[in-house]
DNA sequence: ACCGTTGTAACCATTCTAGTTCTAACCTAT
DNA sequence: ATAGGTTAGAACTAGAATGGTTACAACGGT
């Protein structure tokens, strides 16, 4: 018997790395050159994939977008901006987990019943550890790392 | 104008959770009752389900499995299996990366040119900080820490 | 030979992603 | 005022992954 299926790992989407390309290419350029089109083209997709994105950013209170006259900027100077405030603007669904865990076991089996909680708090916590690596990074050391490439 | 999308966070499958739901049972319990029928019974779900994460777990080569009699035993000894080989057994697809990058950047421009490879260190530590945290915790630990609640 | 089990193919509904087209609203310059 | 470039976002699509289901073959002890 050969197994021939393939199980992918579920990844964080893309949202999250366009979202730190356009906030590069709006700390970097002049206010008004920076339109969507303008990011559209850098990042190479379409310029409504990054109009969503910079809704997200805009709620989050990250940037500031100027409807008709065109062009975005930063709200927040670059060293002020960390990866993990990218990474939760883009995941508007603010509380939700990174790992997610099946409900509903059977609580009748010893650990059935107490799985689920003892799970949470593990996996909480190499969530944290990631979130808190994200947060030493900011926008402004990224676009500096540039130079050194 | 109101927004009213809501985007959610791509999470982690319930396969590994179950997994390490699947690796508590097999350890608790005498070798020959623990059935894919029971397990499933305990995480509440299909057998086909547990079947399919069982058959990850062997290959990684934490579990044995005897068809026809029925029951499944663990090949390593609770307190060497971690929950990050737990992770990686059931994220069969290795070498993935948790984040993914949007690809096809526009080289002319000087962020586009550069940006996939400063994003790429900055995520894979994020991604190995997470790991390491999950390696942190064994099977053995998290079976005692059921006694805890 | 029977029966419960494992292994797995095949299929399905649901959800998310990333992209597209289209339209309305907005602002500035002419 | 109006034309042109822009933002805002609704509505739709194709593709992929998840979690579940049914069905059936292979296995092995009784």
């Amino acid at each position: 018997m050969v197994t021939t299926v393939v199980m992918t790992l579920k990844q964080i989407s893309t949202r999250f790395s366009i979202a730190v390309h356009t906030l590069s290419l709006i700390a970097v350029s002049p206010a008004n050159d920076c339109t969507g089109d303008y990011i559209a083209g850098s990042v190479n997709t379409n310029p409504v994939i990054i109009r969503r994105i910079i809704g997200m950013l805009k709620k989050a209170g990250l940037v500031d977008v100027r409807p008709g006259v065109g062009g975005a900027s930063l709200l927040k100077r670059p060293e002020e901006i960390t990866l993990l405030d990218v990474y939760r603007a883009v995941h508007a669904a603010e509380e939700k987990q990174l790992f997610r865990i099946h409900e509903d076991s059977n609580i009748d089996c010893p650990v059935g019943r107490n799985i689920e909680q003892s799970l949470q708090t593990e996996l909480l916590a190499a969530q944290v550890a990631m979130e808190q690596r994200l947060a030493q990074t900011t926008l402004e050391r990224l676009i500096q790392s540039f130079h050194d490439q």
